[in-house]
DNA sequence: CTGAAAGCGCTAACAC
DNA sequence: GTGTTAGCGCTTTCAG
């Protein structure tokens, strides 16, 4: 890596000077410019990101944070992150939390010294489940703005993008309704998130609101056999006519399942679930799905992050961006 | 961010003793190192890490460069690469170069420029294509060293991780050849990378040594309706008895298909794809998958790299290692 | 127009 | 034992 201090050698010139005339200021002489021009361009110089952070009190580097990245939808989030802090400038620094508090804490603490300029994260399962949220409050007090987005710790005071998930459900649930669906079953795997909480309840209202049948949900955990439970689900309550899935793993083995236990979607069963749109391909006929727009998202609370960090003397008030998700209807729903 | 002058001033020492108490030097009294290690703590102090950087002309960062985050097998190396960086004390910065040569090369630029230590990377499609490979020496004679994974390119000398591509396809269609399977189709979405072409040719191998049949390949394209062309395919070759699929999606979509237009898997046709545990999920039966072992690879290439930066003194030799996939026997084959 | 010097936060060789 | 100083690469004020 060339330095400033070797082309000013080279040019018989002081390292200020060539600092200068790189930076196109008037001070210096055109001759003087060109010059220095040609033999930076020579060598191709890049001004140390270090040395310029450290003199700037700012890296230009966005740390993320995501409890999962195998997760589709985070995955596709960190996507719409990338893109957008790229075209604003920023580098990202990502960390995975693996849905560890502790994991959570360390990566928070090791970036906030000095490695990034704010964060972008999305609350681990964990932290929501213990409720801690000091570690976000130590950080936002030094100085880090974060930008919190799905998963979000409501008594932090900081920007945040979320989805409108309990009308997400609500209005699935509906949609099933209106096609005379009599025993809607609710699948979740994620229970334990805020946002599974919400969608559960999206689903509840709507069934309360009706009338016709009580709320039913199956709840799936890690460690059990997704496809054995959902299978067996479905062969004790052979009723079941509408399935509105908080996962998109559920909603496929759902479908897949029905149909290998010999009925037709959507003629005997109806199934929504939130998905994205590779995931609608992974069942004939297709998924009706909820889609999240996880990339806009990412956009969006990059956007938060990097307006915030270039207003920091303003001081302005904390946003919540909620981002609509909209239900893409394929085959596996009749209207 | 509290800095050592600050703690210098404030407990009437220097700066330099500061430091040393802090890095538990010999040449510090018991007394003060207490005392400064107290405040410390206090203030929750952190070394700067740019400072640091500068200052011994190391990031501990490792710059990481994929060409699509949203591919399950690279978000899941990503995840190998985290995990292990993380263990052995260094952040990731991600970039996406989405496929694209410019991106490719203007993200290694940017980074090169004193914000990594060195690079893992998988080629982007265009890169391979193209056959570009100036960026990738340049780097590399700038003292940054390149671990390549999965796509590489051959003519750049450098540590890579590579999958036994060849041998896996090979052995997945012998092991159609052994249930007798008359007739086997490849299944490829991504008959562009490097990769693809290995995958189709075990297929062509094992087929050719067998006799019984001509090597059949359909080939899907990015815009098209994947599941219309692999219906519209088993439709048009009703004969079709086995499936090799160099990716997981067509190798689900081909179930599901089979299954939709009335055929039994495995009784009528066998399936094997490149697939991942969550994917083999999505299909009743479930897919007998070639698994790639993604975060070993994303281990393995982490554990070249700092191994490589730990010794950049020594010059040791490049090293390929090859990860070998496993094929994982599920309900979609007889065998 | 050009250069010297200070300083970002840190470490380490070298005084005292 | 503790402090002074130089220097990592850069920008920027201030002198010349």
């Amino acid at each position: 890596m060339v330095t400033l201090k070797q082309l000013a050698k080279e040019l018989n010139v002081s390292i200020s000077t060539v600092s200068k005339a790189l930076n196109n200021s008037e001070e210096i002489g055109e001759e003087t410019v060109k010059r220095v021009k040609e033999l930076a361009e020579l060598y191709n110089y890049k001004p140390n990101r270090m040395a310029l952070s450290l003199k700037q009190n700012k890296t230009k580097t966005i740390g993320v944070i995501i409890p999962n990245i195998l997760n589709h939808f985070l995955a596709k989030v960190l996507f719409g992150i990338e893109r957008e802090a790229t075209k604003l400038g920023y580098n990202i620094i990502t960390c995975i939390s693996n849905e560890s508090l502790e994991t959570e804490k360390a990566s928070l603490q090791l970036l906030a010294s000095g490695s990034v300029d704010g964060f972008i994260l999305c609350v681990s399962e964990e932290t929501q489940i213990k409720n801690e949220i000091d570690h976000f409050k130590k950080t936002i007090s030094q100085g880090l703005p974060i930008v919190m987005f799905d998963r979000v710790a409501h008594d932090v005071m900081c920007d945040k993008v979320i989805v409108d998930d309990f009308d997400a459900t609500y209005n699935a649930t509906k949609n099933l309704l209106l096609e005379n669906r009599k025993n809607i079953v609710f699948i979740s795997n994620i229970d334990d998130l805020s946002v599974g909480k919400l969608r559960e309840r999206g689903y509840n209202k709507a069934i309360l609101e009706n009338g016709g049948q009580d709320p039913l949900v199956l709840r799936i955990f890690k460690k059990d056999d997704h496809q054995k439970k959902i299978k067996s689900f479905f062969r004790k309550n052979n009723t079941i006519d509408g399935v509105v899935s908080a996962d998109s793993s559920s909603a496929i083995i759902a479908i897949n399942s029905a149909i290998n236990l010999g009925k037709k979607v959507p003629k005997h069963m109806s199934v929504i679930g939130f998905a994205s749109k590779s995931d609608s391909n992974h069942t004939l006929p297709r998924l009706t799905t909820i889609r999240q727009h996880a990339k806009v998202i990412g956009a969006n609370a990059t956007q938060l992050l990097v307006n915030r960090l270039q207003n920091m003397h303003l001081n302005e008030d904390v946003r919540t961006i909620i981002v609509k998700t909209s239900l893409v209807k394929n085959k596996s729903t009749l209207l």
